[in-house]
DNA sequence: GTTCCGATTTTCT
DNA sequence: GAAAATCGGAACA
């Protein structure tokens, strides 16, 4: 399979997002290889999308995003998680796609032991819980994931049915949908621990 | 320098 | 259904 190119990722986030759905996540580590099919992921773009951390401009922290398309930006959060994200757009432009979930392929024994639990379906099921299934942390941050030995992603097919929200967990989002996930698969965030009905089934297009 | 809070997960009630 | 865990970045003074 045919490794994403740079021009993959310099086009409009929204349209990355819905591509990568399907492609293969590569992780190398010292002895193990990981593989994992994307199968949810949101857009983020720069000044005219609240949600994003670069709404506010270029900081340190946020200049991965405005840079070099096909990066790895990985951040950490509530001071227990990271999340993996990919930058898009052109080189000045802000645009990152955040993988949300995925689908365990290979190196499954040692992200089970990674993540400590057994489940398939609750292995890479949420952003925190990918990373952590994968090793990645702030190490990565920056990689050039076009070129990159230790982190890759390979072209895959496209999903039959794509599913669309808004995004999950972002206080001003507004109705924005740019999420994207890959409709009836179990491996896709909260579809066996939370209760999306509960909640705004609604306004994140998940029923049933 | 200090304060506030988050693109989450897990655990407890 | 609710809250804790836990830390770095960004905003404000």
């Amino acid at each position: 399979m045919p490794r994403l190119t740079r021009e993959f990722f310099a086009r409009y986030t929204p349209d990355v997002a819905r591509d990568l759905l399907g492609c293969i996540i590569v992780r190398r580590l010292e002895d193990v290889t990981l593989r994992a099919r994307i199968v949810e992921v949101e857009a983020y773009r720069g000044a005219d999308d609240p949600a994003s951390h670069a709404h506010r401009g270029l900081t340190k922290r946020t200049s991965v995003m405005f840079g070099e398309p096909g990066h790895a930006y990985v951040y950490f959060t509530y001071g227990n998680h990271y999340c993996l994200n990919l930058t898009t757009e052109v080189e000045g432009a802000a645009g990152a796609v955040l993988i949300r979930a995925a689908e365990p392929l290979g190196g499954i024994r040692e992200m089970r032991k990674r993540r400590g639990v057994e489940e398939l379906t609750n292995l890479m099921s949420g952003p925190g819980k990918l990373t952590k299934a994968m090793g990645i942390d702030l190490l990565l941050n920056g990689e050039d994931i076009v070129v990159s030995r230790r982190l890759s992603l390979l072209m895959g097919v496209t999903p039959p049915s794509t599913g669309v929200s808004t995004r999950i967990g972002v206080s001003d989002g507004g109705e924005t949908e740019w999420r994207y996930y890959e409709e009836g698969s179990p491996f896709v965030s909260g579809a066996r621990t939370h209760n999306y009905r509960n909640r705004a089934a609604g306004r994140r297009g998940v029923v049933g």
